[in-house]
DNA sequence: TATTGTTATACTCTATAACTATA
DNA sequence: TATAGTTATAGAGTATAACAATA
């Protein structure tokens, strides 16, 4: 499963040479993508990353204009993301990308091996951390 | 996935705290297990990581007294990685515990559900770098 | 007092290139 | 010259703890 992983995440780096974005930034972004706003921590439960990781993910990001660091309206202490222009092109890559992989990979295999693959993953993650 | 990996490894991390080892170093002693030695690049090749990563897990694991580095007989640029009386007790608790967790948590899946996961896996090894 | 996010520190993994010692 | 492994270097992810601002 790890070998696995790594190989998928390592042709989604591939395929995505272009941007020159990390897995993590790849992560953020895709989950950034339907345009909506998040904080800091809905953004690193959804890529399962810690606050800690997510601030160097977040500052190379808005370093390179893809996003913003605002405030949100009703909790000073919370920072909201927000996409750019640039960032939302990014994103629009990544999700026709990632579509397209899941498509072609999954095309050759039988339905009962796709549905049986997602049901296994779901019980390794609730079984995890 | 990723996330399936990552909560995984870290369950088994947690399992074997006692053992006080990285992911690397428990796969390399899992690979070693049945008490053949086998070269860097071999081990490199089955734990799928690259030669510059495995010098530095060898490096800890040799320091902690589970491994040897030897010569290998016609080829003596090769290094032969050999496990010691506590690297064989070490991969002996590795290998039971990761049978009882996979047992465990593969016990309430349907049958289909896991051959399909081990079928989508193969797939994605397939297409990977 | 608790929470949100950042900073600091230390360790591990990755990737590339240069190096050695053998072949 | 080619291969096996190591060393060097730089970037990236992880974990823990401490911290400032806000609640």
């Amino acid at each position: 499963m790890q070998r696995a992983t790594h190989a998928t995440l390592h042709l989604i780096a591939t395929e995505l040479v272009d941007l020159d974005l990390t897995v993590s930034e790849i992560n953020a972004l895709a989950n950034l993508a339907d345009g909506q706003g998040r904080t800091v921590s809905q953004l690193g439960a959804a890529v399962g990353a810690r606050p800690t990781t997510l601030t160097s993910v977040l500052d190379r990001l808005e370093r390179r204009g893809h996003i913003t660091r605002g405030t949100r309206a009703g909790d000073r202490r919370s920072v909201l993301i927000e996409l750019t222009d640039s960032g939302r092109a990014a994103a629009a890559v990544i999700t026709q990308t990632l579509t397209t992989m899941e498509t072609r990979t999954l095309a050759g295999l039988p339905a009962e091996a796709v549905a049986g693959f997602y049901a296994v993953l779901d019980a390794l993650v609730k079984e995890g951390p």
